[in-house]
DNA sequence: TAGCACCTATAGCATTGCTATATGAAGGGG
DNA sequence: CCCCTTCATATAGCAATGCTATAGGTGCTA
């Protein structure tokens, strides 16, 4: 009933809680249990990780090396807000691959203490979404942006995890993940690549532009700028 | 240092099981402390409750009575959606004022083994959506809106919780909640009367025609010209 | 009063996380 | 070669945990 590869105990011992963690369904996992499998008595379980905690720590550390790691193998795809949407993807498919894992990471909530893990994944995102506001395409602060997104990336995947298998859904994933993305963004929803073709969308949102700002005008432009914006808009209107 | 009050012994259990489980942040509670607190012993405990996961369902149960007598104290406005949307913020409501509980009702996922709870969460807003869909403002089918709408949900109150008290931006819960409910609607957020005044209409509009001009560069403008007017687009789309 | 169902208490078990203390092994200086 | 220090592991056991086998009230109905 123990490892049989000979690694240093520290390590055959991060093993073994990571193999308990994974196969006891959410319940918890006793030191015993990690000793015994590790071939191990429990002082070298406290000398090397000072606390039960210390070592699920150490786990969680690990597992958050592969996530950053998944989260850094997608190359830069040059638009910053698709990078969102695939570090959004990645984030999912963690979460389902390693649900354990994903749980002690993300799951934990504790009352106005929040873990650093769920700030370092955010600070991932934060990076994009920087890019994506300096290219003008935020509607928001990037900071609440994130919040947004990663609230959101959280709460969809625990909903995954939470649903057996054969029903889960990924729909839901794409479809809460665009409605996000897309209300924190300036492009707004048409310029989903899944919508149809170029001119006709222009002329269409150019219209209803030109209406909307007929029965309110805005201050951010001045009465000159004004002047000019609705002529170019009803150039660009007046396109086939 | 036991409850005064002089109650069946049933309700002083549960009396102490919710004051311990506030208080005690987010550390495990004892059901040693709950029976001394409830001047009571162990087996009075496990004779009512059978178990410590008994009491603390029927500690959620009583939540959960609270939570959904709250959600139905909301009158009906007759728009379905914007029942909804109040049907969001009375939930994070909810989880703010009472996070241990709520973090016991919705935050302890297992994997492929969700709650009743969080099912009964969503049958609240599934009637809402059922009547939206009837009305013609449902983009999806009312069942996945449901999943969408929830996810989000309780990831923002998940990290509204986990944020300490002052630097709460309750902002994220608004613009969240619009973003996931303008994206299942049909109502395409113009129209909603959520959304203020003429000038979000404008607002919506630029977004739109922003979007469109990204994917397709008519040739009505020139570069500079171009260049101009978006960026007083992106200034118009930036109103509040 | 007797019987009966219901509720509660005494005392203790097995398991939990953790530790005071001791033992072993490895290396360096004399 | 021996001693000393340092690191790593083991022996044995403590306090706290969830839970229970058993017995003792307590209030009804007959």
């Amino acid at each position: 009933m123990s490892l049989d590869i000979q690694l240093p105990p520290r390590e055959r011992l991060l093993q073994a809680a990571v193999e308990l963690l994974a196969n006891s369904d959410g319940a918890p996992v006793s030191t015993r249990k990690i000793t015994e499998l590790a071939g191990v008595t429990a002082p070298t379980l406290y000398h090397h990780f000072g606390d039960k905690e210390g070592l699920f720590d150490a786990v969680v550390a690990v597992g958050f090396e592969q996530y950053v790691a998944s989260e850094m193998d997608l190359e830069p795809t040059g638009k910053p807000l698709d990078d969102v949407r695939r570090m959004w993807d990645q984030h999912v498919r963690f979460g389902i691959e390693k649900p354990h894992l994903y749980l002690v990471m993300f799951g934990k909530v504790r009352p106005g203490n929040r873990s650093n893990r769920v700030s370092e994944a955010e600070a991932l995102l934060r990076g994009k979404l920087d890019r994506a506001a300096e290219a003008g395409h935020l509607n928001v602060p990037p900071a609440d942006a994130v919040r947004s997104i990663m609230a959101a990336n959280i709460g969809v995947t625990l909903m995954l995890i939470s649903e057996p298998e054969k029903e889960r859904n990924f729909e839901l994933s794409d479809m809460t993940r665009d409605a996000v993305i897309t209300a924190v963004s300036s492009e707004a929803g048409i310029a989903d690549s899944a919508t149809p073709v170029g001119a006709s969308a222009v002329v269409v949102a150019a219209i209803a532009l030109n209406a909307a700002l007929e029965s309110s005008n805005p201050q951010q432009l001045s009465n000159t700028e004004m002047k000019m914006f609705l002529e170019w808009l009803h150039r660009i209107s007046k396109t086939t």
